[in-house]
DNA sequence: TTTTACCTATATCAAAAGACATAGCGTTTA
DNA sequence: TAAACGCTATGTCTTTTGATATAGGTAAAA
């Protein structure tokens, strides 16, 4: 299993929320002054972990809360066979543990799909937070309502959509999320795509075997390509109609 | 379409949240005269539904929030040539309509199961829920938090567990929540079960032939039974073995 | 370099679940 | 009272997806 990451090969944070690269992307809400030193206050310590490690372990509660700065993960459950779902997929500016600290038993774990990079918050802080500014406990919220119709969505796939239509559907999703955080090649419209054929057949409740089958299919009629860790969606229009996944307006969301 | 129902038809409304049956059951936490008075002042009216009504039309954002009074309800997705994915179920208690405020577009539909009463929230108010009660905010984001366990779990199902398993777990779910909520009879141990085996197939991702066959196993190995819309569960144990389910501490929730 | 591990790819066969058809039953509607 | 409807039940056949086996490519490890 790979660990933590010592911080210091880690140096891609900036000192203070105010430098904060993340927050330069126009995909979140603007924050004044007092939110950011609220954020600042709230932010304990930032942390590292390699890719494939376990940010949060399934069968216990976690210790903190979490932003994600950089780097992708995933939230799964498990079943004792080992069967594996993957709830969903983690950008930057996802929040992390926020569940643990609500659920009765064990929830879900959380694994880092590339090298990660975390802002730690201490969980005391959360309750802190609330009292202190309406607007960030607000976000909280919007956060958690956010990741809840990503889950729906993965849930109608899963549920209800053809193995074709699901990977379209996820496809396109990620392409989109990534896309908005600035992620994507702005020539080429590529983006990075550290998932494995095994990370989307599990996110789909689908079998290694089918999903190369239709991915393959998929690429084959020309609607994207994986190649070298990267994703190009070539026909978006086909692939939002076969999955009926179609682009909406995108407002900015928080960061917390 | 069944359609909204006169208040005169509908009695069974306490006056006043003080007087509120539902929070009378220990499954709630306490909440103290400052908050209940907030509550109050933030409930704007209430209404009632009969069953197989539209509570949320699918691609509408919700008018206002709702706390689900009596009666079941579920959310639901559906897809253009009519697959229908159950989401959840919704039991008194529930919040409804809070995720809507916040996703980008059309996000969800809410339909009655039985004849349900709701307690409703102008929207505008929950912001000044959250300036004026920093403990009903976090109350707001932990039912958030706990809806979305369930539509992880039943994730976990659609993706990854077989049809009996998907039964065997979205009964025992159903029966925890009901029982906990003081729904169940007491001699019998049976609770009220309006779902028909088309709900069951759209919120496990089955076709309603294959549910059916998957029921008649389970009822005829004497796991659980279903008569006259009650659920019996005869065999918890053995029904926790087979879908990894099991019963856990449960907290007092939060009711708003 | 050789070995090992991981990922993608493909073929073959098997199982699970879906589609379609039909029937019975109880309730509501005409 | 008959007709229509919604729900459960079951048989048969089809399709989708899963399981197993195998192979090649690349990268990391020995």
């Amino acid at each position: 299993m790979p660990k933590l990451l010592q911080m210091a090969s880690r140096p891609d944070y900036p000192p203070k929320c105010a430098d904060c690269q993340l927050r330069k992307t126009p995909a979140f809400l603007p924050v004044n002054a007092q939110q950011l030193g609220h954020i600042e206050t709230m932010r304990h310590d930032r942390s590292g972990y390699t890719a494939g490690s376990e940010i949060i372990p399934e069968h216990q509660r976690a210790k903190s809360l979490y932003t994600l700065y950089a780097g992708w993960a995933f939230r799964f459950k498990t079943l004792s066979d080992g069967r594996r779902q993957i709830l969903n997929f983690l950008l930057p500016g996802d929040l992390l543990g926020l569940q643990e600290q609500f659920s009765d038993g064990p929830s879900h774990g959380v694994e880092a799909l590339t090298e990660v990079s975390l802002c730690v918050f201490p969980l005391q802080k959360l309750w802190e937070l609330f009292k202190e500014d309406t607007n960030l406990a607000f976000n909280v919220t919007w956060l958690a309502a956010r990741e809840e119709s990503f889950v729906d969505e993965n849930l109608l796939s899963t549920g209800r959509r053809n193995a074709i239509e699901r990977i379209a559907a996820l496809l396109l999703h990620l392409n989109r999320r990534a896309t908005r955080l600035g992620l994507a090649d702005k020539e080429k419209g590529s983006i990075l795509f550290p998932l494995t054929q095994s990370h989307i057949a599990d996110a789909l409740g689908l079998s290694l075997v089918h999903t190369n089958r239709s991915l393959r299919h998929l690429q084959r009629a020309g609607l994207h390509r994986i190649e070298a860790g990267r994703l190009t969606i070539l026909n978006s229009k086909v692939l939002e109609r076969l999955s009926e996944y179609y682009d909406q307006p995108v407002r900015q969301i928080p960061l917390i």
